[in-house]
DNA sequence: CGTTATTGTGATATCGGTAACAAGACGATG
DNA sequence: CATCGTCTTGTTACCGATATCACAATAACG
């Protein structure tokens, strides 16, 4: 291949660092002149998307560097019709929870060349709504929502963009499409029999009230399950009041619980704001934790390991969410490469007890 | 103007749904066709870019409700070579401080129609610079990175990029272009200052080894400030071990500031882990603190809450930090469209004293 | 009433890549 | 030597929006 007359390239290369100057960015067509190829060639070059003869490559790869030469992905995914995003929703951003998820679920995609595009709720369905739209707009290529409150405005959006949507975090019971998330029953159970392991025997379940939401009722039916397998008495649930439950509910539901079973020797509470309610009542009223009344919550906030003796509760792998709903987004679009659009799956992760000094 | 064929319509509408299903999503030719209007007229009455007649408006507005139509910003972007994002670059995602200034900063900037692209670098110089380049490729109108070590490549990587610049959190002695931060050196005479308001007479600074980053010494130098202006002796400071300054670290410098200075009477750190290091040795000789010895550390880690007793240090807003970026890019971007190029900012947010029991 | 703003709309070119197809060069094969 | 297949490269036609210019209709004005 005749080598570029010397002149004529520098000229070329001068054309480009002026219009760089006035802040127009080299494009793929400068490299390739640079190169002496055609631009086509340069793209295949940068993205290994079929063969190119090692000579040209090197020579391609010689002038991106020379240049400073970074491909402009906003032309490369209208082109391809792939974004190359993932766009995921988080209730909050400062909460270490998701943001261990969000970590995780980062480093694994980008590993497969995918972006992601986080939004925050604020726990609100819809600043979801006014999210999910804004997203749409970057035709991302998966989307991930966390918690299960969904508007029917959204649904109806992500219908239509027909966009594989995963939720995570929870398992919800009428999943849009796949999930990946821990399962509150099969938390609750473990919680509950690691409790009996320690030698309750007659425990209390305080939990929202029964018919709404499914959060709280999984969790006491596993808590059930955990004391049938065990023959203890699995019937002492209080359903107090409507979700979300708070601390003053769960202070509020110490004096129903010791009017109704007296001799109650441990708590287990649908939540740890609701259990550090009831140690705190406990407290005020002199009674002992554990020695008395153990207790134990679920979800591993912060005020649990400040607690004073710190909660026992169930603590949920939020990297594992993360890397498995990364795997599971690789697995979609292997799947969407090859032609046919994965089944919806579901992915259960690890939600273990953490076993804390109040119970 | 004739309204269409109500057949012709109906089969049109037909059509878009049909593609719909067959994965091909409405754009906006389809809306323009169903509204009998142009497509240049569908991206006016979407963008109020031009003026549009009310009646217009509202026929596309409707067909647009009516297919589920969402414009694609990815287009959009190539055509009006802006792409709506602004990119972000912290250390960690489940880091709480930084978590607060990324909700402000994406909160903001989704008022003013803009989209965060946030990358997360596990503190790795040479992970921001592979960073930089994927966000480059995005073509973001900002780029905002925290920390203040940054590779040569990517220096020149922003530089050939001509993307304005934004540093964040901290304020670098040498700034790539604007900054939105915190000064190391107020904040640490805001904390002596209270101290020296408590009553704390005889006070000693741990700081890093002297020749190395700018933190530290800033610190130092703020810390001595308050003190000569309080008529104290401001030269009893302590140069340690090279940055970053660990508890082994903290703990290690109490028996030599007790040997040099024995009638100390506090001691402020330039860091929370260093405090706590010397908090705990001292704990372990069996000196009270704060009533023998009063220490300050300097960054509210968790630590520094979860302390017995609870430890004085300095707390910087970091919500403050990302709506503050937030209305920095705003300035930006309104200085960019008057055709002009904003001089490098410099904005300096609060950091104030947070008095716990330490001291 | 003619002339000049103003408003509302359309036609065309283009943004910077990639998919799909075409074609040249070259060695292997019968 | 003709033919085929492989490897490498180039050509062309988009992807879905918007900038820009052009132009008709209407309002404003002397």
């Amino acid at each position: 291949m005749p080598d570029l007359d010397e002149n004529k390239r520098a000229e070329m290369l001068a054309e480009v660092r002026r219009r760089q100057a006035r802040g127009r960015r080299p494009r793929m067509e400068d490299v390739a002149r640079l190169a002496q190829v055609s631009p086509m060639t340069v793209s295949r070059a940068l993205n290994a998307s079929s063969p190119v003869a090692a000579e040209t490559r090197r020579r391609v790869l010689e002038v991106v560097d020379e240049i400073g030469y970074v491909p402009d992905q906003i032309a490369s995914g209208l082109s391809s019709q792939r974004s190359g995003f993932v766009a995921i929703l988080v209730p909050s951003l400062n909460n270490p929870h998701f943001g261990d998820t969000l970590g995780a679920l980062s480093a694994r995609l980008s590993e497969a060349g995918l972006q992601v595009l986080i939004g925050h709720t604020d726990y609100k369905p819809d600043g979801e709504e006014k999210l999910i739209e804004t997203m749409l707009g970057r035709r991302p290529e998966v989307i991930v929502l966390t918690y299960d409150g969904h508007t029917d405005r959204s649904c109806a959006l992500l219908d239509t963009a027909g966009i594989p949507v995963i939720e995570i975090w929870e398992t919800p019971r009428e999943p849009l499409g796949h999930v990946v998330g821990f399962s509150n029953f099969e938390a609750a159970r473990g919680l509950t029999a690691a409790m009996v392991e320690k030698g309750y025997k007659r425990l209390c379940f305080v939990g929202e009230r029964v018919d709404e939401g499914t959060r709280g009722s999984e969790r006491r039916a596993g808590f059930q399950a955990a004391l049938q397998a065990a023959g203890l008495d699995c019937e002492r649930c209080l359903s107090g009041a409507p979700p979300p439950i708070t601390m003053t509910d769960g202070a509020r539901s110490l004096p129903q619980i010791l009017e109704r079973w007296p001799d109650t020797d441990a708590i287990v509470a649908v939540s740890d704001p609701c259990a550090f309610g009831l140690m705190t009542e406990c407290q005020r009223r002199g009674i002992s934790v554990p020695d008395q009344i153990a207790i134990a919550g679920f979800g591993d906030f912060e005020v649990s390991r400040l607690a004073e003796p710190g909660l026992t509760t169930v603590g949920v792998d939020a990297s594992a969410i993360g890397w498995r709903t990364g795997d599971l987004i690789v697995e979609i679009r292997d799947a969407e490469q090859a032609g046919d659009a994965l089944p919806p799956q579901t992915v259960i992760v690890p939600a273990n007890p953490l076993m804390r000094r109040s119970a």
